[in-house]
DNA sequence: CGCTTTCGATGAAACGATTTAATGTGTGCC
DNA sequence: GGCACACATTAAATCGTTTCATCGAAAGCG
């Protein structure tokens, strides 16, 4: 093992011919150096193969330069193109994200919060499971600002941003209600998760409008393909005539999930017998079996716009409580109309 | 702003009446302090809500407890359930793990070896791009082991964990050949991705040996669902007589891409037309339009098996060059059986 | 009763970069 | 020629934790 010693800017300092202070200024305000003095220690840096060490940098400053960012799922597409989002935006800033899976759990969440705080994170956010008011407002009170994510309805005075997700639901009940369905499914998770609750808000409010229509909301464990295969499975396995004639799934995993269950059954047909609407219009709802109608969200848009906010508090100190709600959009494909 | 300066383990010393030395005791190695100074400290922790400085322990212990993980596409979900896999094991030995997205890019791939080594991770795992075999080799002289992922044939003595995609495109091209067909065209991203040079390799070793079989490569710029749908519509828009029998997609997001440019079309039908294998197996392949007949890669099991291989080395001092490849798994579904 | 062990706790010296106040060293100007 | 002034550079303090040599007291032993 030739673990040789790594270099810092003592060495490079003996090497050029300078004192440290004149390395960390090369490094930091090049201008402030004479030119000649600039090339000499660039060029005694490139020599011995100097990286600067973030941890001692980071222990003077105080704070990292690295924002956290919470999931609940990052095999959700959803999920994966706002962190896409988030991280080009934090990285034009010079920024990065550190990215954790809370999975919908809350001792993961918890432990993410954990490794943030003792990471001394410049910044986090998070789109919350368990209760993390009392977490965030402890990091708050340490200098670290948090911006909530796919949440619409701040708390604790908190930045947030997201979709509306009661007009989302309200979009979809709209749209399988006037394609003359009235027994609407809601497949969804854990009713805790707001995305879950505002949803099916959305399609109660567009169900109570319209006379014979009726929602029933059918929940599991998690926002997977795997629990919407399930949900499916017990639905279609259901006589005919009590099922519902038409579902409106949380997310699009779900939404996949339900489909594999009708479809695998061979004699339900999609819309015919049963409409089927998803959420979030992951890249795969148009490649399904039968393409997926689903409410659009600007995943990508999200990420970024949030990292935008939370650098603004973590670097010029704007004020905290800042709301912003886009709008999501109907995608109409096959599996509601013929 | 209440930012009221971060409690130190000297705060902590104060308010529990003892040195620091002893705090850091308590903190690392409980066992060899009294009992009841444990129980002082605790509490003295809690009422002041400290923290764990991780910058400072850092610097002093000179590494982080951190791995590097570079993939080429995030929203992969092959490569988020790699980086899953990767992560459960990691946590489980106390490390966690900073996901970095290289798209495909020398320069972000580039710039995250950057953060990497700044940063002293501890380990980095990477499904290489371009050529890293230099940085890694610096990595290496600094302490720093790296482990390739998703990379069959290990170079410059670095460990590898890895599924065998010769055979991978092999099994693909003999179920081909073995339903009838005989033009295949490859459709695949850029050549000097070794997985799709590797996957293509054994394709054409499957079409040598049946004689009037033929392979005809098609290649974008890169392994996603939009450039699948690309490379779709070229080979839907010739002419029927000039169209392949069949596709082999170097990954799951292409051939639903490709899916998606053939049904489209309307007139091409699939697989009696055209069939259509996969590569990875992701959840999403068996819910397409056509339930895609893919070849299965254990992605979770890549990704925790390369922790476990990149932390005996750091920690144990395990010899590199190791190499684990696991064999593939053709699953078969309607994209090539009638 | 001395002597050595053992145990628990201490204090100071790292780790590597940044930052501040202080120190030279020329230059321009009267 | 002397004075002020800008500019480039330096030395030392600092961030918060861990570690190591040291020390005092209590305990064991002949």
């Amino acid at each position: 093992m030739s673990t040789l010693r790594a270099v810092s800017v003592k060495d490079v300092a003996g090497r050029a011919g300078v004192s440290v202070g004149t390395v960390s200024n090369v490094l930091n305000r090049p201008e402030k150096v004479a030119p000649d003095t600039v090339a000499r220690v660039q060029q005694a840096i490139t020599e011995l193969g100097f990286i600067r060490n973030d941890a001692a940098r980071q222990l003077r400053a105080g704070k990292s330069r690295a924002l956290g960012l919470i999931v609940l799922d990052v095999r959700n597409p959803f999920f994966s193109s706002l962190a896409l989002g988030a991280e080009d935006r934090a990285r034009e800033a010079g920024y990065s994200i550190i990215l954790g899976n809370s999975d919908e759990k809350v001792e993961r969440e918890s432990a993410y919060l954990d490794l943030f705080e003792e990471q001394r994170m410049a910044g986090v956010l998070i789109s919350p499971f368990g209760d993390v008011e009392d977490r965030l407002a402890r990091l708050r009170e340490r200098g670290t600002p948090a911006v909530l994510v796919d949440r619409s309805t701040p708390t604790g005075g908190f930045s947030s941003v997201a979709v509306d997700d009661v007009a989302g639901g309200m979009l979809a009940g709209r749209h399988l209600l006037s394609t003359g369905r009235r027994r609407i499914a809601f497949v969804g998770g854990p009713i805790d998760i707001r995305q879950v609750h505002d949803r099916l808000t959305g399609l109660n409010e567009a169900a109570g409008s319209v006379s014979g229509a009726r929602v029933e909301p059918v929940l599991g464990e998690s926002l997977s393909i795997i629990e919407g295969r399930r949900l499916g499975d017990l639905l279609a396995a259901r006589p005919a005539a009590q099922r519902p004639d038409a579902i409106f799934a949380a997310n699009d995993l779900m939404a996949i999930g339900v489909l594999q269950a009708l479809v695998m059954l061979g004699s339900i047909r999609v819309p015919d017998d049963i409409a089927l609407v998803g959420y979030d219009d992951i890249e795969f709802a148009s490649g399904a079996v039968v393409p997926l109608t689903s409410v659009r969200q600007p995943a990508g848009l999200i990420g970024s716009t949030a990292v935008e906010i939370l650098l603004d508090e973590a670097l010029n100190d704007a004020t905290p409580g800042r709301s912003v709600v886009f709008q999501p959009e109907l995608v109409v494909r096959a599996s509601t109309t013929a």
